[in-house]
DNA sequence: GACGGATTACGAAGTTTGTCGTTGACAATC
DNA sequence: GATTGTCAACGACAAACTTCGTAATCCGTC
C-alpha cells in the first residue's frame, strides 16, 4: 500500500482558486477573459480556463452557455466558504479563542470609529441573540 | 515553454501541515510520537516525520536532540500565521471588510456574556489606539 | 556480540494544483 | 470562401502535498 491518501474532505480553497472565486463573489459572475482581465492577466487564458473547470468539478461553480463563451457563476457563497476558512484557523491557529481570532484581526489594521462602531453593534445583536435563544 | 508554474509566493500551511502545527503551538514542542499520538495516531509515524521534515526544510520549525530523538519546535509565531491566514480571508472572501468577517465570526457561534464583554475590550483597546497614533 | 525496539534517512508513488501549448470549432469580416 | 479572432477541449508537465515502505543507525538487554 504506497502512497494513495485516499479520498480526502473536501477543503478549502487554494490560492488561486480563491483568486478566482473572489473574483467571481465580487462580480457575480464571469466568463473567461472576464475573470482574466479582473486577475491583471497575470496569468494565461487556458490557466483560468483550466482553474475554473477544476473548480465546477469540485462544485464550487457551475456555467450557463453565453453566446459563444461560458458564463461561470459561483455555486458556493462567500459567507459559506468564509465561514469555514474562520473555523479552520480558530481551531488549529487560535486553540478555539475567536476572542483571540479577534485581537489578531485588530491588532494589524486600523479602524475609523464608525468601524468600530459598527463592530460593537455586531456585538450586541449576538449578545441580545444569546439572551433569547 | 510548458507548464512551469515558476516559484510560487511562500503560502500558508495546507491542511495536514496546519495539524502539525497546531499541536506544537499548543505544546510548545514534540518529538515525532508526541506529534502523531496527539494527532490520534490516525497517520504513520514516518508520515509525520516527513512532514515535520518538509515544515524545517521551509523554516517554519527546526529541531534539537533529546536522547535518541529529535524535538520539533515552531519558528513561526501562530499568532503571525494567524495574521497572515486573516489578511488572505479578509481580503479574497470578505472584499476587505473586517466588519463582515467579524459578523461570519459571530454569526456561527454561541458567546457568553464575558466573552462578548472581552471582546468589546478589544474594540475599546483598538479605539485608543487609533486616538492615539 | 546478537537481537529487538525506537528512531531517522531515503526515496517511491498517488494526487492535486497550476501552468500553458495546441487543436479544433465557430463566427465575423474581408 | 479564406482569413482572423475567440473560445472550449485536451493533454502535457513541473511542483507540492501526503502517504508510507524500507534501510540504516543506535542503544539497551540477554
Amino acid at each position: 500500500m504506497t502512497g494513495q491518501r485516499g479520498k480526502r474532505e473536501p477543503r478549502g480553497f487554494t490560492d488561486r482558486e480563491l483568486d478566482i472565486m473572489s473574483v467571481l463573489w465580487r462580480e457575480g459572475s464571469g466568463t473567461v477573459t472576464e475573470v482574466r482581465e479582473a486577475l491583471g492577466e497575470e496569468v494565461g487564458y487556458t490557466t483560468v480556463l483550466k482553474m475554473l473547470q477544476i473548480l465546477e468539478e469540485k462544485g464550487a461553480v457551475s456555467h450557463e452557455q453565453e453566446g459563444r463563451a461560458y458564463r461561470y457563476f459561483p455555486l458556493v457563497e462567500s459567507v459559506r466558504a468564509g465561514g469555514r476558512a474562520l473555523s479552520r484557523i480558530v481551531n488549529k491557529i487560535f486553540h478555539g479563542s475567536a476572542e483571540r481570532l479577534l485581537a489578531t484581526l485588530v491588532e494589524d489594521r486600523e479602524f475609523t470609529a464608525e468601524e468600530i462602531e459598527r463592530m460593537r453593534s455586531i456585538l450586541d445583536r449576538a449578545e441580545r441573540r444569546g439572551d433569547e435563544g
